[in-house]
Formats: structure tokens, C-alpha cells, sequence
DNA sequence: TCTCGTGTTTCTTG
DNA sequence: TCAAGAAACACGAG
């Protein structure tokens, strides 16, 4: 479930290839992961070149290295592994880049992931024309205003998911903020009530997700949303009534019809 | 064997 | 012309 938080965690899992060499490149030129992109140009610049750093934007990562910038986006399945130097790789490890001492590992088994390639000294466009993080100073309350009014008749469980305006925000973490905030799914983006209160909701929820999950890839406390989520049933955390799940936005909803009554 | 699904892009509809 | 919803993508899990 590769969401701001998953990502987060995702692109420390490479950290201990930092500073050092790949000596050789392995990948599956086929997998739709590759979309777009010439895999041999992608192997030929990796092959010798060391890993400089990596940052994470969203569900976007990008890893920067002496001779090519490499951008990974994880889709629904996708991860990222370091495995020993004698690794062998299955059939979804896409993309595998060899070090001296270990094996860094792309692994998408439905391959709605895609990789993305650049050479040139700058980051390239699909990095620097992301939009801002909710975390940041440009994400505030009269941005959110401001887009909840050109939103005014979609569901906010929808917009919530529109990333243009919520970079990193996923299907779990859009109902957690909604129900954190007390907002029905259902409720259209021009009748939200208190903007104010929504917009602290979503950077607490982004926050602490960062600190928990992208920390060491730990679960978020039972008294979230998240741990009752998952599958059929479930309680509310707060009230004790049964959750409610529809689709909405295309995405399984899950809600308390109690607690988000508006 | 059948249904479902954590994301994004493209097509269709209103 | 724009916004919102539906379909498609591919495959493992239940």
C-alpha cells in the first residue's frame, strides 16, 4: 500500500547502497514498469555509476546517480528491497542493481509501478513540477479553500485522492483523514463547513504517518482508523458502531456513520 | 473458479 | 470546455 508514508519507508530500504558503486545491472526491458523508457541507456549509465542520495516527494522517489537520475513510483504492489550480493531475482524483481556487498531491488508484481530515466546535471521536470508536499508552507488554508471551490460537486473522499492537490494522500489515508475530521466521505467539496479544521486534519495525519510508518515501517496505534480498515467488519475505534464500506471515488470507503454523520 | 483491489491514465459522459 | 465517473492495466490473495 504505497501511500506518502509506505514511500517514505520504501526509499530508506536503498540507504545502505549510498555512496557506493553498482557493478552490474538487471532488468526485465519488457515489464510494463519500463513504459516509455530505452532500458539499455538506463543500464549502460547505472553500470559503474555510485548512488548519491535519493528524496522522496508524495508517491514519487527519485535516486540520484553520478552519471543518471533514476525515478521510481511503486503504483499499488510495488517495492523496494536490499537483498545480499548472490541475490537471486524472481520473476517481478524488475529492476536489479548489483553492489559489491549487496542488491538493490525493484520488485512490482501487477506492474502499475513505472521507472523513469534522466541524464543531465538538474532534476528533471517529472521531479521539480510536483506539486507542493500538504507538509509544506505553500499548502495552506486558502489553497485548500481554494480548491475545494473549483471542487465544489465531487465527494471529498474523491478529491482527497486527487494528487495535483494532495501529493502522497492514498486510499487509507484519505478515509483516516476524513474520519479523524468527522467528515462523511460522501460530503461534496463546496459544503465542506470548517476548511480550517480539515487542512490541520491532514497535516496531522500525513505528519504522524511519516513518523510512524516511514520510520521503520511500523503500524500506525489501534486507535486509528487504519487498524480496523482492512477486510470485512470492524468497529469504530471512537464510538464502537459497525464501519460502513461503499465505493466511492472508485476506491472502497470505509467510514463510521456515526462519527461522520456530515 | 470467481471476485476484489493500496494507483494512474485515458476515455466517456454530463 | 471543464469536471466527474468509468474502464483499463496485470496478477496475487482470499
Amino acid at each position: 500500500m504505497p501511500e506518502l508514508a509506505e514511500v517514505e519507508y520504501f526509499r530508506k530500504c536503498w540507504d545502505s547502497g549510498l555512496g557506493k558503486r553498482v557493478t552490474e545491472v538487471r532488468c526485465h526491458p519488457a515489464a510494463r514498469v519500463f513504459r516509455g523508457m530505452k532500458t539499455k541507456e538506463l543500464t549502460v549509465a547505472l553500470t559503474g555509476s555510485r548512488l548519491l542520495s535519493s528524496d522522496a516527494h508524495g508517491k514519487q522517489m527519485i535516486f540520484r546517480f553520478e552519471n543518471a537520475t533514476l525515478g521510481v513510483h511503486l503504483g499499488m504492489t510495488g517495492e523496494l528491497r536490499c537483498e545480499g550480493y548472490g541475490f537471486d531475482p524472481g520473476k517481478h524483481d524488475h529492476l536489479v542493481l548489483r553492489q559489491k556487498t549487496r542488491t538493490l531491488v525493484f520488485s512490482d508484481p501487477r506492474l502499475f509501478g513505472r521507472l523513469l530515466f534522466h541524464q543531465g546535471p538538474a532534476d528533471p521536470d517529472w521531479w521539480t513540477a510536483q506539486a507542493p508536499s500538504v507538509l509544506s508552507k505553500e499548502f495552506s488554508q486558502a489553497t485548500l479553500a481554494a480548491f475545494l471551490l473549483r471542487r465544489q460537486r465531487a465527494p471529498i473522499k474523491s478529491i482527497l485522492l486527487m494528487q495535483q492537490a494532495f501529493p502522497g494522500v492514498g486510499n487509507w489515508m484519505a478515509d483516516e483523514i476524513l474520519w479523524q475530521a468527522r467528515i462523511s466521505p460522501t460530503t461534496l467539496g463546496g459544503k465542506i463547513r470548517d476548511v480550517g479544521a480539515l487542512w490541520k486534519t491532514i497535516r496531522s495525519v500525513c505528519r504522524n504517518a511519516l513518523r510512524i510508518i516511514g520510520t521503520d515501517g511500523s503500524d500506525p496505534p489501534t486507535d486509528w482508523l487504519f487498524s480496523h480498515r482492512w477486510g470485512r467488519g470492524g468497529f469504530c475505534p471512537r464510538c464502537g458502531l459497525d464501519l460502513e464500506r461503499s465505493p466511492i471515488g472508485g476506491r472502497t470507503t470505509c467510514w463510521c456513520p456515526r462519527c461522520q454523520e456530515r
